[in-house]
DNA sequence: TTGTAGGCGTTATCAT
DNA sequence: ATGATAACGCCTACAA
């Protein structure tokens, strides 16, 4: 047992042992090096004294902290207000550093004054890695601490010409699929909500709506929100005084799109029969929608556990792909 | 500018800026006793080298790591599944945490070989302190960690007889409002889905539904859910089949109350003309639930700022108060 | 296989 | 007001 005050350090238990503090450091990191009943004993004392390692001591000598730093673009509405990708994401993540026993530190980046706190903490903790979470517009941090030789991973591809290795979905073969799947069933006024602009997500996902349509010669009619409920209700009722005769509408996330679907329903537009509708993202919510949401999935948790894998082998020295491309994959409900 | 591969020590400062380490230790501190010209001297020096302090060896000597341990049971379904409870803890800790540079490390602990996880690191990171969220069952850990001399707080009362301070709402006090409002209004056949009764929020409202009730002479009627939308529509099912004559339900969960909806509006009941329902929470998506939904509103970014703001203190040597109670209110909609 | 000793970058206690 | 100097707890050559 660990007593309050002063908890044992190598040295009580070396000196308990009757050993050297070098050979209690390589039984207590593993090494094969030590002879059976020497080992037995140290780990008895270890035991006895309750000893844990001091984790800043350790870290001064090996430069490694077994910690990395998860950033979040903190804006006002989106994380964590109701949104399932940052959860999501976070879940993923500390996974994946579970499995070997690194710490995930958390860190919130809104204004611009916290890039510098960002910035600090990353270098004066020698966080083994830092990962990014959707960002928006042009953030030159990423660029910065990996050109200070920190690993640095993204989630999305990152706007600017920094080159840090990211891991992403197809946004605009999964909407493409989308929408062509709106056409093929017949549906010609075909409008879309899309995402913030400043944010990959939100632009690509236009993207594929636009080639969509324009493959197929139909007209495009846009709106933007926020990736909220709130402003997804609000563009689908401004989208509804454009064109009353609208008969579909893809939304870019199933949030916006549950937002839409009230306003739909409240000017009495039966789903799917007046219009049809599919979002983004496939959380939960869009299997509990009135009616069940279609969808365009993709594989949240999983781009967690990408971006931390590829951070953890960066961070072991190795070279890791530039990108990596995760597919969606077009969930059919009952709005479609 | 730092470099790659080794970035400016203590040392290396004092050496550029002419004086001591001790020296430049103190302004980087904030020291006072700093003749002007030195302190501008260091400064530059600071900025010329990008030197930013090594938080390793401060902690070692200071026995402080300014960071603050989160510790979230991790059950497959529930946490960051679609349920904003932790996302708003968390995002009420950072507030707090982040207002007085400190960090957020978050850890999940499911299962019963992570607690072992918890508590070494605890010990090892000299953590300033740790936050548990809503356990299950008797855990032992804040006791143990508590006793210690690590700083504990947790949302939620802990169950069990361990003594650590805590912030909560007032479920029963909630609860008895929402059901005597169901019960002023007419209704007589009123049934709840229970939360998960490990927890003291299951147990805490279902408490006050059954209190309710007895006062009113009224015959109770319990189903019971994990907080999940599936497991609240599969109750909602069985309640109907229990008593097909129900006239409102009080759900301890908005999530569940959601799935609860679904079920009741497949039996073709008209909401809120046939039953009325409320939930507990009020989640963003209350707003959006068709119709509406009457819910009891607790505060939960605020149980995250309480709990930080409770832990620092604690962590500043001062005495806080064993319990804190935040109130509820009964937000109407329109399944009442 | 085991022990010795030096150093990791700070803070803090003394003198000065 | 400033400067030596000794911890802080651990890892890791290097020596034995």
């Amino acid at each position: 047992m660990a007593m309050l005050g002063g908890r044992p350090t190598l040295e009580e238990v070396a000196l308990r042992a009757g050993v050297s503090r070098a050979t209690v450091s390589r039984v207590v990191n593993g090494s094969t090096t030590v002879a059976e009943p020497i080992r037995d004993a140290v780990l008895r004392a270890v035991e006895e004294l309750g000893y844990v390692p001091n984790q800043a001591a350790r870290s001064l000598v090996t430069q490694r902290t077994d910690s990395v730093a998860l950033i979040l673009p903190e804006t006002p509405n989106r994380v964590f207000s109701d949104d399932q990708f940052f959860p999501g994401i976070i879940r993923g993540v500390s996974q994946e550093l579970e499995a070997v026993d690194k710490q995930l530190v958390l860190m919130m980046a809104g204004s611009t004054a916290s890039h510098g706190r960002v910035e600090r903490y990353a270098l004066a903790r020698h966080v083994d890695g830092v990962l990014f979470a959707s960002m928006h517009g042009i953030d030159p941090l990423p660029g910065t601490l990996a050109r200070m030789g920190m690993p640095v991973v993204c989630s999305g591809r990152p706007l600017g010409r920094d080159t840090v290795p990211y891991v992403d979905v197809d946004h605009v073969g999964g909407v493409r699929t989308a929408v062509g799947h709106l056409i093929a069933s017949g549906r010609r006024r075909i409008a879309t909500i899309a995402g913030p602009l400043d944010m990959v997500a939100g632009v690509d996902r236009l993207t594929g709506y636009r080639e969509a349509l324009a493959e197929a010669g139909l007209r495009c009619l846009v709106a933007s929100g926020d990736f909220t409920r709130e402003s997804g209700h609000t563009a689908m009722r401004q989208l509804l005084v454009d064109d009353p005769d609208l008969d579909a509408v893809f939304i870019a996330s199933d949030l916006m799109a549950h937002g839409a679907l009230r306003a739909l329903k409240a000017a009495g537009r039966r789903i799917p029969e007046d219009v049809a509708v599919i979002g983004f993202d496939d959380i939960e919510l869009a299997r509990y929608t009135d009616p069940p949401l279609s969808t365009v999935r993709q594989p949240i948790v999983e781009i967690g556990r990408r971006i931390a894998r590829q951070l953890l082998w960066l961070a072991a020295g190795e070279e890791v792909d530039r990108e990596v491309i995760l597919p969606t994959e077009l969930i059919l409900r009952d709005t479609t």
